[in-house]
DNA sequence: CTAATCTTGACCTTTCCAGTCAAGATTAGC
DNA sequence: GCTAATCTTGACTGGAAAGGTCAAGATTAG
């Protein structure tokens, strides 16, 4: 039930993109810096969320990954579904095949109609928030740290 | 993003002592013979029960583990949470306490601040169910199958 | 007393996370 | 066409966590 690294890696290295390039192709190594990510990692990372299209790439000098859609149509959830798999609905417990037929004839599997429920919900909460929304609390959370410096004199 | 197995152990057993017993003390090897659950794990699974205050046991002939509270008041929330360490609000990347501070300084931590909105949305949805909520989808599940079973003469 | 239960805590195996690395393919710009 | 900057592919690894197992002891009903 949590998120993980590789998950929270990959939402700021979009976020990066969209906040720092305005979604234009930008390079790992200046990602991994300025997010403080491993760039080797971010690498593999970034393959993911090209395989899942919601980065395109561009290599050689001046290359980098990009954002494949504009920032208001990439939303949380898509990430972390393209990252984890999705929010697992396996059904009772264990993902194996077999158990997952017995439980179906043995029509015992509440928990699991509770869970797939609970997850419906959690993907439309995940869902509504996009990459631009990101984009914009980073802008808060900047302009908020500076007016707090700024206003450091009061009567 | 995935509930551990432990945790849907422990939802399935909870299910079982108030769908069978009405939350009356039920023995473990009973509970893991209904539900398919490794016995040996099962007692593992109701210490860290009963450390949440959720089951209280009692030892031999007769004995067994029962529901502290009436079942109305016991939410998946909860038990998620007691089992899992909660939905992990972990700020950036990784559980480092340095990190973590460092994190909070350079107010970069976008990503962090969404994820903590969706984890209280989460933690929401699954406190609005409980285990009577729980009790009464068992009650339909068998329903249905039974009706479907009654339901197999058509003309 | 004794059999049925929970209790405690050590132990084990397997999988996956987080991360590294090397060698190659592509492209921009000179 | 060279060369340097990038991405690409895929193998590899150490450590931790998941998922269980087990044995010996403490309690209690009858």
């Amino acid at each position: 039930m949590r998120l993980s690294s590789k998950t929270m890696y990959a939402l700021r290295a979009l976020f990066d993109i969209t906040f720092h390039s305005h979604g234009k192709a930008t390079k790992i190594d200046a990602i991994a810096a300025r997010e403080n990510v491993p760039p080797r990692f971010l690498e593999q990372i970034f393959q993911d969320l090209k395989a899942a299209q919601i980065v395109g790439s561009k290599r050689g000098p001046n290359g980098g990954y990009f954002l494949l859609r504009s920032p208001e149509t990439i939303t949380i959830g898509e990430v972390v579904r393209a990252m984890e798999g999705g929010v697992e609905h396996h059904c009772c417990f264990g993902s194996d095949a077999e158990v997952r037929e017995k439980c179906k004839v043995s029509a015992k599997c509440v928990t699991a109609s509770v869970w797939r429920d609970i997850s419906v919900q959690l993907n439309a909460i995940m869902d509504a928030v996009t990459l631009s929304e990101l984009a914009l609390r980073g802008e808060a959370l900047r302009l908020t740290r500076d007016s707090d410096a700024g206003l450091t004199y009061t009567i």
